[in-house]
DNA sequence: AGCGGGATTTTCT
DNA sequence: GAAAATCCCGCTT
């Protein structure tokens, strides 16, 4: 019988970033929900320094030290939001960024927040996918086990199916292989 | 197809 | 005050 409990992502970061590739994303905005299957995603922890627990707590980063299955969510380049899965123990400042996804069905409300864009441009990139899904600070802390936007676990894809590589945009631990995605989905945000 | 720069504001030093 | 887990546009090959 294969586990797909949220209590997979106690695990260490490097594993569930991998475990989350192929698992859905629902989202609910009004009357309507949108499926999305996570991509490509990269795991971050308290000892590396190119993430954003590595200084310890702060306001900013608090909900990253709570429990798995949270949403942490931030600010960037004056204009971006990006989307985190906690992970790990309790108390432990963990986290998986989602970096691309592949709408499932229906994408006219996809295309309206991406300001018309199409295809690929929907979902291949952490803040596009955070503009596509309609996700803000306002989610931040969210418990991904109830709506408005909720984490469906699938089966773990074959490890064959997996490519890891170094992660997009650092200036530190730049050689890190910490970033990882489905071989073959279009989706990806760099090859 | 690839490179370079500008946008724009939160966050922490 | 500087940097930032990015994106988009315009220019060059």
């Amino acid at each position: 019988m294969t586990d797909t409990t949220f209590s997979i992502l106690e695990q260490p970061a490097d594993y569930v970033a991998q475990r989350l590739l192929g698992c859905y994303l629902e989202r609910s905005i009004g009357d309507e929900t949108i499926v999305v299957k996570i991509a490509e995603t990269e795991s971050y922890d308290q000892a590396d320094a190119a993430s954003h627990s590595f200084k310890g707590r702060t306001p900013r980063t608090d909900v990253m030290f709570g429990p798995a299955g949270n949403l942490y969510i931030y600010f960037t380049y004056g204009m971006h939001y990006c989307c985190n899965i906690v992970v790990g123990k309790d108390g432990e400042g963990a986290a998986v960024l989602l970096r691309a996804a592949e709408p499932l069905g229906d994408t006219s409300i996809l295309s309206l927040n991406r300001k018309g864009r199409d295809g690929i441009e929907l979902t291949n990139g952490p803040a596009k996918l955070c503009q596509a899904l309609q996700i803000d600070k306002t989610l931040s802390g969210h418990d991904l086990s109830s709506p408005p936007l909720r984490l469906r676990m699938q089966p773990a894809l074959d490890a064959c199916a997996i490519t890891t590589t170094t992660r997009i945009g650092l200036t530190k631990e730049k050689d890190r292989l910490r970033r990882f995605y489905i071989t073959d989905n279009a989706y990806v945000s760099k090859k």
